[in-house]
DNA sequence: CGAGGGCGTCAGGGTTCCGTCAGGACGGGT
DNA sequence: ACCCGTCCTGACGGAACCCTGACGCCCTCG
């Protein structure tokens, strides 16, 4: 199920669009505020942002700004602004669409399906099948003989962002941003323990992995 | 440089469009009606299209249900009519973003930029081939007779630079400035150390070398 | 004919990098 | 308050890698 973090501190339109967006079947949760967006956008890792720029705390933009900074998780920009040159800051700054409050809810419905077909992952097959185990990223589930598989938090941020690139290499640095934050991207030892604590789970002789392969210097990749 | 794709009946706009657009470093085709649109986009290979719903002869969304039959191209709907049902159903059948007239000039600009970005990486080909090995630079791979050679951080790199610019020469300076700094450029011996790896790991007769050629005094080059 | 420079090959020491085990810190649930 | 799972860091053995030095070859030029 789609994933879609709604960041709208108005607790009326907040509600109406929880109500309406899990009444056409996605996943939804609310942050009030930009502390809590980028909170849930960080660790709920949302398939897709719907961002309203007047937020009580921080600048609707920064959160933006900060979003992009380590995903390319889709952004919807919803403002009370209307000037072209809000639009083209928003977009520049990396949105993928700004919508103009009012605005009609099917046209945000539609806007938001064409959103969600733009994350760079969206067009290949959302499941991957090696050899001896299935990693399915929309159901967040990977099964091996079968039989599901417990991972924890991190080994699954880990596995889905080898899966999300199958086959190419994700760099040390690449992996490190995205689990641990910008500052910690030298950690390479961080990523060692949980590769090995993945090829446990997955590989049927983890020390000679077959999937989750390292490429040395560089980083690692997940070969089918 | 990206290439536009304008489909636009009224002269006035269409001229509009394509000065603007020219004047910010896009190159620019015009099409008057949907027979041309349906030509230009499949043989002219545009990166982008602007496409205006109201045709002469086609209608325009029957020429944007065409576009995406075959191709991925990131398509935006510049329309007349301003009820979110034509929104909803330009946006469904595949349209990136949806702009209604009239529109402000550096709006369009920057949601054409905002659609450009949703492109996954369509510059350059990623991959050379030689008659007995392939390089893939996307997937950081090199395959020989299928099988898939193994190579350290500092061959691949080398290689890399290589196959960058195939046919081309890569002067001796350039090589090492990349590989060990601009201080060390003038330690060739290093060059030939690793070429002579990369040369027995990749060629059919090492001694003979085919693909990895050496161009006395100057550097070294791969021919396909 | 000998000297010299550019090139290719081989080998080894020093260093980096990788994988593994183990244990403390932290937090949520019971 | 306790327990359990998870996160993260440290230490260590072993392997891979980087780089340099030494040597032989070929060609050119004195």
């Amino acid at each position: 199920m789609t994933r879609v973090l709604v960041v709208e501190d108005e607790p009326a339109l907040a509600r109406a669009l929880a109500i309406t967006l899990r009444a056409h079947r996605y996943d939804v949760a609310v942050a009030n505020d930009g502390r809590a967006a980028l909170d849930l956008s960080a660790n709920w890792h949302p398939d897709l942002v719907v961002l309203d720029l007047g937020l009580p705390d921080l600048d609707g933009m920064d959160v933006l700004r900060a979003i992009r900074g380590w995903s390319a998780v889709p952004v919807v920009v919803l403002s009370a602004r209307q000037t072209s040159d809000d639009k083209v800051e928003a977009l520049d700054t990396g949105a993928d669409d700004y919508v103009s409050k009012p605005f009609a809810m099917d046209e945000l419905l539609a806007r938001l399906r064409a959103a969600v077909r733009h994350t760079p992952t969206g067009d290949g097959p959302p499941v991957v099948v090696t050899a001896t185990f299935t990693v399915d990223l929309a159901l967040r589930k990977v099964t091996r003989d079968g039989a599901e598989v417990r991972l924890t938090p991190t080994e699954w941020h880990m596995l889905e962002l080898l899966a999300r690139d199958v086959g190419k290499v994700v760099g040390r640095r690449e992996l490190l941003t995205e689990l641990r934050g910008p500052d910690l991207a030298t950690q390479t030892h961080y990523l060692r323990v949980y590769l090995a604590q993945l090829r446990r789970k997955l590989e049927p002789d983890p020390t000679h992995p077959r999937h989750l392969v390292t490429v040395p210097g560089v980083g690692y990749r997940l070969v089918p």
